[in-house]
DNA sequence: CTGTTAGCGCGTTCAC
DNA sequence: GTGAACGCGCTAACAG
């Protein structure tokens, strides 16, 4: 009889959903064999496989993927977890990765953790609840239990922008202490002796002092004297590179060139100092990070260390898909370098 | 010690991930008990309460939001549907969203359309699957498909970006033709005669395309002739920007102002005219749209009319979650508005 | 290649 | 205030 049947759609409020049932009953197949003529072709006849495609059409149906999260365990979700989004940096990286995820079939769930690792942490255990089918997570740095947890969870986790030996699982990034080497070295071989480094958020962004520590190494094995260093407690902005300008020039002795954290703040230094009529590099040479691509409309432009965000975010996808569809990566830990462009700005 | 007894379940292999069982188990209650301890506190004894909170810490319980999902349908997700992340525009307002659903529990997921309406549709089928609490989407134009499936599903829906009478649910935004009136007749007012529009990807971003209409509108009621439209068949950004002004001053007779399309282009010609020498505004007047954080740091500034993006994704945000909480928001269709703010570019 | 059976972890009945 | 069933929609395991 199927009293039964009509009585068991109405007892949660049915939101009339079509259903794998629904479609199973149409095409006149059990439910599995919708739910394999869907997921794996491969193991039904074509002939079934057409009827349960039509009746899917004829019905809607849209598959609940919650439902299969439950019984299978992985939701076709990626967390995607940064520090924040009002910083450029994490865009373009971000948006590659949900190009080359949402192609694939899979979903960005976007978190931040505004630069604080136990926010990070309890971040963590959220997105876990969603049984994603794996995550991504920003910088090698974590709380112990981050680690551990997602060590035991047994799916790809891929930790982006930085570097290291001993990721959780997988890494693509750039090393920060070489790229802040990397600039200080160009500058001093440039011939500029007093340079200052303008720091944004050092003490959050730890990225960022990474960068300062490759800075000094470099003015040490240079045997230079160090020009000095700016710290901003906030995050980079236009603004802040103003302030920055503002403050190196009343400093003395002056430096004569200036090493930003990123391309954010030295951008702002020099539309400020273009607004004020300074000489950029005569009077002071600017160095950035990242490569945006304001850099090169400025005037002069920015000389900046361009690291390939875009590709860093595609590397990253695809590192987790290759997993996810069973193989093993190689070189499953990537440094993707730097590249100095040369502006005028230095 | 107390750790092996996780084992039982062996069907699937069970992942060892604490359930709500196990707390259950620990705190010497039932399953259900445990779940109201969780949920609705106030119906629980308070020595009750007190055991269920200890058994979760002592074990490091996370709750499975895809169970909870499928049982009581709604998962604490809201998918943010934009076109595109390599646009400014777009990220001040997911952030605003990111931080305020967070706030609330809830995590975004972000889906990108390319400003394509088909794929819009068929990622609202796709996220529809995750049986989201709610969903917010950008402007007002969807394929039919779309509009009456979301009024269907009973769900909160925000529309951003765009105003309009009849959203499908809830909706915030400006309207799109009195900024690009607006525009228009500031530099009208201003004194400027031959004034051209720089579009970018008009044919895909109809808001873009509404700007256009509000200022061939503003023209005609000025009786003004139209001093061209010059349009590009890509996303805006600085090299567009660039470009448009190379185009403008090849054209004969020339046009005193160009009226951008948004900021980012606008910023592109500002930046050349000022690598060039082109003298803005005498030679050329310059406007824009959004307020960009970069407009004010140019020189001059740009004459631009802002947006309150954050503004708008929280309140977008907060339309949302009020709903989710039972009330009813006063005011589901919010004009925000925007401000000129005249800089130095007209 | 297809069907049967048995849950995934939780919240909603409706009893007590 | 608390608990026992039951089912949300789907898929892994094993048949046949």
């Amino acid at each position: 009889m199927d009293s039964q049947e009509i009585r068991s759609r109405k007892r949660h409020r049915g939101k009339g959903r079509v259903t794998l049932a629904d479609v199973a009953r149409q095409a006149g197949v059990a439910p599995i064999t919708v739910s394999r003529a869907l997921n794996t072709p491969g193991r039904v006849s074509a002939e079934v496989k057409e009827r349960v495609d039509a009746a899917v059409e004829a019905l809607g149906y849209v598959p609940n993927l919650i439902a299969g999260g439950l019984a299978a365990a992985g939701t076709r979700v990626i967390p995607v977890i940064v520090p924040s989004l009002a910083i450029l940096t994490f865009i373009e990286v971000i948006d590659a990765i949900q190009k080359r995820l949402e192609a694939a079939g899979y979903q960005m769930l976007l978190a931040t953790t505004d630069w604080d690792l136990d926010r990070e942490a309890s971040l963590v255990d959220t997105v876990l609840g969603y049984s994603p089918s794996g995550v991504i997570l920003t910088g090698l740095r974590h709380r112990p239990r981050v680690i551990s947890r997602l060590r035991d969870w047994g799916r790809p986790v891929v930790e982006i922008m930085e570097v290291g030996d001993d990721p959780i699982d997988m890494n693509v990034g750039v090393d920060g202490v070489a790229l802040g080497h990397a600039m200080a070295s160009h500058l001093l071989e440039q011939g500029y002796r007093r340079i200052a480094f303008v720091g944004s958020h050092l003490g959050h962004d730890y990225r960022a002092a990474q960068r300062l520590e490759g800075h000094q190494r470099a003015l040490e094995e240079a045997g230079a004297a160090c020009g000095g260093v700016l710290e901003y407690h906030e995050p980079a902005s236009y603004e802040v590179g103003v302030r920055a300008l503002e403050d190196v020039m009343a400093m003395t002795p002056r430096p004569d060139a200036i090493h930003c954290s990123n391309d954010i703040v030295a951008s702002g230094v020099l539309l400020a100092a273009s607004r004020q009529g300074i000489r950029i590099p005569e009077e002071l040479a600017v160095g950035g990070y990242l490569g945006l691509p304001l850099a090169e409309h400025l005037t002069p432009k920015l000389t900046t260390l361009a690291v390939a965000r875009s590709e860093m975010g595609t590397q990253a996808a695809e590192l987790l898909l290759e997993r996810l569809s069973g193989k093993t990566p190689e070189r499953p830990i990537r440094d993707l370098g730097f590249t100095l462009v040369k502006g005028g700005s230095t």
